[in-house]
DNA sequence: TTTAGGG
DNA sequence: CCCTAAA
């Protein structure tokens, strides 16, 4: 473990589409994300998360924590989206929070990544995949478990050495912000330009306040509590060891809290004030608690704070200069969790949490329910406060429409019950539900309810307004690793065998890829990337060997081109085509020699990790074109240039050679299409046994060819 | 569940 | 690309 970088995690990572789309699947209040209200999710995600990530590994990826909410700030959601999800990491912890998403995707949905220093997604490798779905498979979280969160920490820990070794290329200057090792002081510096972070990042001590009615906390907080204060002693030293500072000791120290804001001990009226501070507007809610949460909570992932000079920890607000005499203090941070430990005389709100949890009774984990609660509260308040405060933050347009109809609904839902306490029950789920697309993914009824409300469906709606053409902008930058799609991965090809890999084929590719009427998704990327390429043309041809994990599927995945087309007998049917890039052609034919015919499955998880869309079947499928258009363009010596008749992206004439090559090396030669002289092969009878039974290594002359 | 093969 | 049989 000598260059432990923590920051080597893996993460489970699902392209935003494909969130979105599990997102609308599993619930569909989350669904609909106008940029708004995905915006709010994964703000009140991203505290919980966030929290956690940074409890757990203090040194962990700041820089792109930083990165997305800048981004996000932008309103730009897809970074959000992509933070949220590259935040995620395998351990238990933060794996409930996507726990059901990610559960409920199919396996070729999902694409495991890691962040790198840099905070670029490189595609895992499959031992990490290995390591990580070892977690993702295991469901039965239990609860609570005071255990759990040390689990958790030696999780990261490992993993971190484990993927050490990565092969992949670490951004010098980066990395090392990220090693345990100086997580402390680094952290520190990290977290100068977003306040807020840092604080979250640095687990200090725990500020046990007084006030904390910690006896008779609701469930709610349980979990987190739990995790708290079960870790005391012992947990420290779990990560105490590399992240000394960092590390997560509760021995509240007050001592050294002079100088900061207690928000414990403010009157109302000074509450009201740091409110008006941090946030820059009036409140009048009267409520301590409530306002204590909103400051801390609230503050913690609200970009707004980001901009102030406060900082929150501990219930404590701090101001930025005073942050490093916090930081040395040790503490943990669990702002949240503290506030969430909402006092009983807090009234309203919390009874909400407790219904709230009955209702959410199925949520497995009590950190899922926990992290979740702490979202709804967070929502919730949101809400409380929309009608009792002006909102600091410019609503968008979307937010005021979304705004207005759920006042509207509420407004309607008081007449009809009377009561106040079931009313008040009802909305909050309702509330988190629609409005600030919650996360909950088990709602029915309340969906149900909610799309007979809308009329016509407010999903749909939505989901029009989610900005589809050009939602891997801001994520291309982060994925610097995978050179430039097709164009590269061509020429590595042509190179290789050097055959004739003449530019021009290349050249017309894209042009024909570019002019292809074909849906958006290939094009942006590629030409992007082409472009890049033709800048630095001198590209590394190197990295054969991993470049077939590394290459990305440079295609995007934002538009889910799934089309569902009536068919007569059948129904409806999905039609799912996407055009094969060369880029994935290559990634197949490597794969192919790679791991052997007939592996699709390996190929598929190996090589094409990063296209979800590509099962192995789809693999195989396109093999067996590929062979098919192999023989029967070769022989004729015929270059790629009638192939300009096909529709589809024409395949050049290396990559088919190769195709023919491996194919005749794994005895695929197929019988029918090699007019009649079909050796006398074991024809149809897949001698892929053979083939696969050919170790990846017996690919002799493959590259040098 | 994956693979092979037909439609 | 979809579907299904077979392993």
């Amino acid at each position: 473990m000598g260059s432990k970088s923590s920051n080597h995690l893996i993460y489970p990572c699902l392209l935003t589409t494909q969130v979105r789309r599990t997102w609308s699947a599993t619930s569909s209040t989350v669904a609909e994300n106008c940029d708004d209200g995905l915006h709010a999710l994964l703000n009140s995600q991203l505290s919980s998360i966030t929290n956690f990530q940074f409890r757990n590994f203090s040194k962990v990826c700041p820089s792109v924590l930083q990165k997305q909410i800048s981004s996000a700030q932008k309103n730009d959601v897809t970074g959000l989206v992509e933070f949220y999800l590259v935040s995620i990491n395998p351990m238990r912890f933060q794996l409930h929070i996507m726990h059901l998403q990610w559960r409920q995707m199919k396996p070729k949905l999902r694409k495991l990544v890691r962040v790198d220093g840099a905070g670029r997604l490189v595609p895992a490798t499959q031992d990490e995949i290995m390591v990580v779905e070892d977690f993702l498979e295991d469901d039965k979280c239990e609860p609570k478990h005071v255990p759990d969160t040390r689990h958790t920490s030696e999780s990261v820990k490992t993993e971190g050495y484990l993927l050490e070794r990565n092969p992949f290329q670490v951004p010098e200057g980066k990395l090392e912000s990220e090693n345990p090792e100086v997580g402390a002081e680094k952290s520190n510096v990290l977290v100068d330009p977003v306040p807020d972070l840092g604080k979250i990042e640095a687990p200090e001590k725990v500020a046990v306040h007084g006030l904390a009615p910690c006896s008779e906390v609701s469930n709610i907080d349980l979990s987190v509590r739990t995790e708290v204060g079960s870790n005391p002693q012992d947990a420290p030293k779990e990560d105490a060891p590399s992240t000394s500072a960092a590390s997560s000791s509760l021995k509240p120290d007050f001592s050294k809290l002079e100088g900061k804001i207690c928000l414990d001990n403010l009157t109302v009226k000074e509450l009201q004030e740091t409110f008006k501070a941090a946030f820059g507007r009036e409140t009048s809610v009267k409520d301590k608690q409530w306002l204590k949460r909103r400051i801390t909570m609230g503050l913690t992932n609200s970009c707004d704070f980001s901009c102030t000079t406060f900082i929150i920890r501990d219930n404590v607000v701090v101001r930025k200069g005073e942050e490093q005499i916090c930081h040395r203090v040790k503490s943990r941070i669990s702002a949240d969790s503290e506030d969430g430990v909402a006092n009983p005389d807090s009234g309203g709100s919390l009874g909400d949490h407790d219904n709230r949890i009955n209702d959410d009774a199925d949520f497995s984990g009590a950190d899922v329910s926990s992290s979740a609660f702490e979202s709804c509260k967070v929502t919730k308040d949101l809400y409380t406060e929309q009608r009792t405060a002006k909102r600091a933050r410019k609503p968008t347009k979307r937010y005021i429409e979304e705004l207005s109809e759920i006042e509207s609904r509420e407004s309607s839902e008081k007449l009809s019950s009377p009561d106040k306490t079931s009313r008040y029950r009802f909305a909050c789920p309702e509330t988190l539900k629609r409005p600030t697309k919650n996360v909950r993914l088990n709602a029915r009824p309340l969906v149900t309810r909610q799309d007979s409300l809308g009329g016509s469906g407010v999903q749909i709606p939505f989901v029009s307004r989610i900005r589809r053409s050009r939602p891997r902008e801001n994520f291309m930058p982060l994925l610097k690793l995978q050179p430039c799609g097709m164009d590269m991965s061509t020429r590595q090809v042509s190179s290789a065998f050097a055959v004739s890999g003449r530019q021009e084929d290349d050249k017309r590719n894209n042009d024909l890829i570019n002019t292809s009427s074909s849906p958006g998704w290939t094009q942006q990327p590629l030409i992007a990337a082409c472009e890049e390429d033709k800048h630095d043309s001198g590209m590394k041809i190197a990295e054969l060997e991993n470049d077939i994990e590394l290459n990305d599927c440079s295609e995007d995945n934002s538009d889910d081109n799934v089309v569902t087309v009536p068919t007569q007998k059948g129904g409806m049917r999905r039609k799912h085509h996407r055009p094969w890039t060369i880029n994935e052609v290559v990634k197949l034919v490597e794969g192919v020699a790679r791991y052997g015919a007939g592996r699709w499955s390996e190929i598929k998880r190996l090589a094409f990790a990063s296209c979800p869309y590509r099962t192995s079947v789809d693999l195989k499928d396109k093999w067996r074109n590929l062979l098919k258009a192999s023989f029967v363009q070769l022989p004729a010596e015929k270059g790629i240039l009638n192939s300009r008749k096909q529709a589809s992206v024409p395949i050049p004439a290396p990559i088919l050679s190769r195709v023919r090559e491996l194919a005749d090396m794994q005895g695929q030669i197929q019988p029918i299409l090699s007019t009649g002289k079909s050796s006398g092969y074991s024809s149809s009878g897949r001698s892929v046994h053979e083939a696969s039974s050919r170790s990846p290594e017996s690919r002799p002359s493959c590259e040098i060819n």
